[in-house]
RNA sequence: GCCACUUUAGCUCAGUCGGUAGAGCGUCUCACUCGUAAUGAGAAGGUCGACAGUUCGAUUCUGUCAAGUGGCUCCA
């Protein structure tokens, strides 16, 4: 027993003398709500001996650190719930997400719904048990005696610290490597896993968790290892805490893209064409013709040059570009066309294979190469709403947010260098008053840097794009995130994401520095000294592609779309099928002015017909019945359920105008009143 | 592409321990003509995802394929 002595540490921001056996179970004995310990900073569990001159301060367990350290004990039991009840279990790693945890295990037979259960139901007895958390530092030999028949976790003692992922950190650590064991109250060790911690001072402390679903991972994030099966849970402190998530998280299922899609008839995606192929139906249609206008005028006005190219092209310009050489598994494979064969079956004509184009830039590049350039014209921004068909993988079709065919708002700038840092800078002021107009606002910019292993052009051409693009990235003042080796192999690029309803990230618009391309296609201008030179390329694509930005403003709006946007701006609703022909008048007034308006003229009765303008989430609801026919008027119902009655038909006309084209959300009565002036007489 | 799961009427879903099916909503027809989230009655609507196999008989069991869902890998 060592000896007991004095010493000197900062508690909770106030030095204190203590003995030195004393560690935060006995520093913080009176809190029930402490789980573990900040030592000098690193987290630690509470039991950690302390040192004279350490700073303390305690960790609780609703703090996101607590709760991050309750969710990697909650796995730990679930890792020992799935070890207990099956046999032959390898462990793979198990770490912390956003919400909850999983963990990876190779298993003879991937699990079923009902194991899930089992295991869960498992849990609980293990957090009834309330067994203790110890943790045990090791050697590396100890480690690999004590892991002999866990192959995985071998593998990561052996790893160097370069090798070791952020999740994988989470196991194994630099400095030394530890073992936790879970220890029944008689003492008895009944569980251990090879763990960087910290812990939960013992399993009673994990709140409410529950496990959500089953799914298979390649061991360590790499298509050529094993696949495990990897179970996801959520863990909560409070059972409270718990059923917000959960209701949460049926509350953004509502607002999935997919389902309202579906819901507001606005798109589908037939068998008959096949995957990841969208057909707009007539409200979808109108909605992305809206945003195309918007663009085509915003585009006039920053100085773009409009476009237009076709959807094949013979093989050599994707072999110019490179592309077909990078990304061939990514294209639909080629029609060969135009082969002649002689009676004998020998080739008399060859024939070309022509390609469905996956990206716009060759043909721009083309278009800047039909004759001569000066330094004059630049930059030349060439835009179109190029059309680009991708084979993806059958595996990550995913609604309108990656399909095979796609329109991207897409251009391409050429500049010379001098010009590359205005230029990008003008470009991301374009993007953000695009998505300010659009009422977006959940977004970052990432910045996507060289992949050591896939790209070309010189190591001092990607270091003054990166440094260019980071430099207007951070003059942005918006967060700006690091995205290593996520470059295309021409370029880095910044880009912009957005989340959808259940937290997935997206990428809705890019821009990308190209200082290849140009020098494959021979592109040239000439300079005001008379010589040839090459110009810098800019990719950028600001709705990224069309269908994904609907999809994301889908969600964002839950369907309810701001009027501008709404397919559906105007629906009349006649009181008795009689008001119909005072109704059409007015609406015929409406087309006019250009506003989108439907009348109701189904047999429903009145109250079932605001039912159905109700859920078609249609911002303005024009009722006439008796009263409004006497007055000349009609009667506004909002998205709220607010009313404005007995609106003078010119005024209502006049008013409609002017909410149906700000960007600004209009659902009550009172948003009429403010965006619209209206006065009531 | 990989792993798991799913597929029954337009939609949401029930059902058949192997004997070719049912509800609600929606649609259509008729009546009602109505002032703020579902009027009533009636009718139509399904090769039970596709194709094989087992069986006297398959929507049900088995296999293959297709589509979808959740992940993984990928995403110019």
């Amino acid at each position: 027993m060592a000896e007991v002595h004095q010493i000197i540490v900062t508690l909770n921001g106030k030095s204190k003398e203590v003995d030195s056996d004393q560690t935060g179970e006995q520093l913080y004995a009176d809190d029930r709500n402490v789980v573990a310990v900040s030592i000098n900073g690193v987290p630690r569990d509470i039991y950690t001996p302390l040192h004279d001159g350490d700073t303390v301060e305690p960790i609780t367990l609703d703090s996101p650190e607590g709760v991050a350290i309750m969710r990697h004990s909650a796995t730990h039991v679930m890792a020992q719930a799935v070890q207990e009840v099956f046999e032959g279990v390898k462990l793979g790693i198990g770490p912390v997400i956003d919400n909850g945890f999983y963990y990876d295990f190779d298993v003879p037979t991937p699990f079923t719904p009902d194991d899930l259960k089992t295991i869960e139901k498992h849990m609980q007895r293990i957090v009834k048990e309330n067994q203790l958390f110890r943790r045990r530092v090791v050697t590396e030999d100890e480690a690999r005696a004590e892991e002999a028949d866990q192959p995985y976790k071998l593998e990561l003692i052996g790893a160097k610290e370069a090798e070791i992922d952020a999740d994988a950190a989470t196991e194994v650590s630099t400095g030394e490597l530890s073992m936790y064991d879970n220890i029944r109250k008689d003492g008895t060790v009944v569980w251990k896993d090879l763990c960087r911690g910290p812990h939960l001072p013992s399993t009673k402390y994990i709140g409410a968790f529950k496990l959500q679903r089953t799914a298979a991972a390649y061991w360590r994030g790499d298509e050529k290892n094993p696949m495990l099966q990897r179970i996801y849970g959520t863990a909560w402190s409070t059972k409270e805490e718990l059923k917000n998530y959960l209701a949460r998280l049926d509350e953004a299922a509502r607002r999935d893209h997919r389902k309202l899609g579906a819901d507001l008839d606005l798109f589908s995606f037939p068998d008959e064409i096949g995957p990841g192929l969208v057909v707009f139906h007539p409200k979808g249609g109108t909605i992305i013709n809206v945003m195309e206008d918007y663009s085509r005028k915003m585009h006039r006005r920053n100085g773009y040059s409009f476009v237009q190219t076709p959807h094949i092209t013979k093989e050599g310009l994707y072999k110019t570009s490179g592309h077909l050489s990078w990304y061939k598994d990514g294209m639909f494979p080629p029609m060969h066309l135009d082969e002649e064969l002689n009676a004998d079956g020998s080739v008399k004509k060859p024939g070309q294979d022509y390609y469905l184009k996956p990206m716009n830039c060759p043909m721009h590049n083309l278009i800047f190469a039909s004759r001569q350039r000066s330094y004059r014209e630049l930059p030349l921004r060439l835009f179109e709403f190029g059309t680009v068909y991708r084979y993806e993988k059958s595996g990550v079709v995913h609604g309108l947010t990656r399909v095979r065919g796609l329109t991207q708002d897409d251009s391409h700038i050429y500049c010379t260098r001098e010009q590359m840092k205005d230029e990008l800078k003008s470009i991301l002021k374009f993007v953000l008053q695009l998505l300010q107009d659009f009422g977006l606002e959940d977004f970052y910019l990432e910045l996507s840097t060289k992949d050591e292993h896939k790209y070309v052009g010189s190591d001092e051409i990607w270091e003054e794009a990166t440094r260019t693009l980071r430099e207007v990235g951070e003059e942005s003042g918006l967060e700006l995130v690091d995205d290593p080796a996520g470059a295309a192999f021409y370029g880095p690029k910044i880009s912009v994401q957005a989340r959808d309803a259940i937290g997935r990230t997206w990428q809705i618009s890019t821009l990308q520095l190209d200082f290849n391309e140009p020098h494959l296609f021979g592109l040239e201008y000439i300079d005001r000294d008379g010589q040839r030179k090459e110009p810098v390329m800019i990719h950028r694509a600001l709705f990224g592609s069309v269908e994904r930005f609907f999809a994301i403003l889908l969600e964002h709006y839950a369907g309810a779309f701001p009027a501008w946007l709404a397919p559906v701006q105007a629906e009349g609703i006649a009181v008795a099928d009689k008001y119909n022909d005072y109704l059409k008048e007015f609406f015929d007034g409406l087309t006019q002015r250009d506003i989108r308006g439907e009348i109701d003229y189904s047999d429903d009765r009145f109250g079932k017909k605001i039912r159905n303008a109700s859920k078609q989430k249609v911002p303005f609801t024009i009722i006439a019945g008796e009263d409004d026919m006497q007055h000349g008027s009609v009667s506004f119902r909002f998205r709220d359920g607010s009313q404005l009655n007995g609106v003078k038909k010119e005024t209502a006309a006049d008013l409609l105008e002017k909410v149906c084209t700000t960007h600004e959300q209009v659902n009550s009565s009172e948003d009429f009143i403010t965006v619209s002036g209206y006065q009531a007489a």
